[in-house]
RNA sequence: GCCCCCAUCGUCUAGAGGCCCAGGACGCCACCCUUUCAAGGUGGAGAUCAGGGGUUCGAAUCCCCUUGGGGGCACCA
């Protein structure tokens, strides 16, 4: 396979979706695994819902996840680069133009001068009559003198391409031989609208010609419309080339992912913190696998395992707990000061939701990783996790200071001289992990208490939470002043409950 | 309605005629570890390979039918 060049073809309609960000990932490594080049092309043809707000979202989806594009546009709204640029769609117009003129000059295709009403009732008419949808074909062979006539009413004509009756058979990379009768495929179809703006289906074809697309990957949604992207390929005298279509991710109802029913947006899963690594990692193993047991890969790891042959054919549900676990796995795998730097982001978000009164330096994340790192499931959940400790009130629900089974009386006892233990046997110098436990196992065993029920009524009185990381590696990161002063409130807080109760 | 595609544990999948009365992973359950929560370790439940016919000495793997699911049929992409 000679330097195969594929493209992934966004159009700026809407964020980058999370089908698009896998269908350009199996296209980036089907690239890389082969030595070939990878274009990024923007379909904005669309112009009514293109903006540059979502070209700039799918650019930087795509640069997060590490798929960097070896031709197409650099920015948002900017220059591109390559050698088939222009690629972006709304600057190729002359040469839709141009290759429509031909068709039409070729007869390969005609002006049709059907109104949207009269459209719309063959639509409905055929609907009634259970027949399936088609153009009739009222435009096909009108006369020069009739579309004269028609455009001397004022009438724009919109550009149709002729179906030839024909069987389209084609190779598909992923499902083998597939046959298509051209019947089927709704009559001629609009390539041109009748403003001149050209439509996908031509588009599409137009440039992988132009850019010498040499293999089609893309989601099986577009299987049946591939017959009439050879039929194009071949009326415009270039060579047709390899298709393969993915199987498509599902909603847990097994129905094409959508954002009605699931997350899409990849733009929001970065926002929760999961990692690209992740992501990428997720999304190769969604539809296609190694045909080995291995299951955490990097982007590099799969571009040099990557092959079509192991692409599944049927549907995959896209299952977010799967993809936790691997999020999990990745974060766990960062380095201390990669760690530190990803979750700054979320840190400030928590600061500017007033979640978290304070931001910590990244020395004291630093020193906090140990306790944390294997227990984030997300970057996002960095404040659910430790927040307390950045909180100048913390808010402690004086039942759940209480353990299961103590009483209020023996919290506050246990309390009272836990922190007398603490300020007394403790150091203010030092106050590390290893020093503060012994002598509160110790009181513990002097009363009868049970160890773990002391130590959840301090971690409540500290935290305000029942999970946390380790207790006393938690209380070494509060340190020995805040510490002592929540003991403090939470004696109180007992204190007065139990006067009131 | 018509056309196309698909079909292995709840989910992602291994499996390309005998190695499979089906392996791994997520999730779930139990136990171990343990101050809670995670992580980790061990074990377990979970698929008559959608159903039915063939082909074959032998089928999850090949063929046909049925059923089920999905996708497509725009002057959207």
């Amino acid at each position: 396979m000679p330097n195969p060049r594929v493209r992934i073809a966004p159009s700026p309609t809407g964020p980058l979706h999370i089908g698009t960000a896998r269908t350009a990932l199996f296209n980036y490594l089907f690239a890389r695994r082969h030595g070939g080049t990878f274009i990024l092309r923007l379909e904005d043809t669309d112009v009514a819902r293109s903006t540059v707000a979502f070209e700039a979202d799918i650019l930087e989806g795509l640069h997060w996840l590490g798929l960097e594009w070896d031709e197409g546009p650099d920015a948002a709204g900017g220059d591109d680069r390559g050698p088939y640029g222009p690629y972006r769609q709304m600057q190729r117009l002359e040469r839709y133009a141009a290759a429509a003129s031909d068709l039409l000059a070729r007869d390969l295709a005609y002006p049709c001068y059907c109104t949207p009403d009269e459209l719309e009732a063959d639509r409905r008419a055929q609907e009634e009559a259970r027949q399936p949808p088609r153009y009739v074909g009222r435009c096909a062979n009108l006369t020069p003198a009739a579309r004269a006539a028609r455009e001397a009413e004022g009438r724009a004509g919109a550009l149709r391409f002729r179906v030839p009756p024909d069987r389209i058979r084609f190779e598909d990379l992923v499902r083998g031989e597939v046959e298509i009768d051209t019947a089927n495929l709704g009559g001629d179809f609009v390539i041109v609208r009748a403003d001149g703006t050209p439509l996908y289906h031509f588009t599409v074809v137009v440039d992988d010609a132009a850019m010498d697309i040499s293999h089609v990957i893309r989601g099986e949604d577009h299987l049946s419309n591939t017959p009439k992207h050879i039929l194009l390929f071949e009326a415009l005298g270039h060579a047709v080339p390899q298709f393969g279509h993915l199987p498509l991710i599902l909603n847990p109802d097994r129905t094409k992912m959508s954002k009605r029913k699931s997350q899409t947006a990849l733009s929001d899963y970065r926002a929760q913190g999961f990692v690209p690594e992740a992501i990428v990692n997720f999304l190769a193993l969604l539809g296609w696998s190694t045909g080995t047991e291995e299951e955490i890969l990097s982007l590099d790891e799969l571009a040099a395992r990557f092959d079509l042959d192991h692409v599944q054919k049927g549907g995959a549900v896209f299952d977010r707990e799967r993809l936790e676990w691997l999020n999990g796995q990745w974060v766990r795998r960062l380095e201390p000061d990669e760690l530190i730097a990803r979750l700054e982001l979320f840190l400030e978000a928590d600061f500017d939701a007033g979640r978290i009164d304070r931001l910590p330096s990244p020395e004291e994340l630093r020193a906090l990783l140990p306790i944390v790192q294997e227990r984030l499931p997300t970057l996002g959940a960095i404040g659910d996790l430790v927040g307390f400790l950045w909180v100048d009130d913390l808010a402690v629900d004086p039942e759940l200071i209480i353990p299961k089974r103590w009483d209020a009386r023996t919290t506050l006892e246990g309390l009272e001289a836990a922190r007398d233990t603490i300020e007394e046997a403790i150091g203010p110098v030092t106050f590390e992990a290893d020093e503060l436990e012994p002598p509160l196992r110790g009181l513990a065993e002097a009363r009868g208490w049970k160890a773990g029920d002391l130590f959840m009524a301090i971690r409540v009185a500290v935290t305000g939470r029942t999970a946390t990381p380790p207790l006393f590696d938690t209380l070494v990161a509060l340190g020995r002043e805040r510490t002592l002063a929540r003991l403090d409130a939470a004696i109180d807080l007992l204190a007065r409950e139990g006067a009131a109760g």
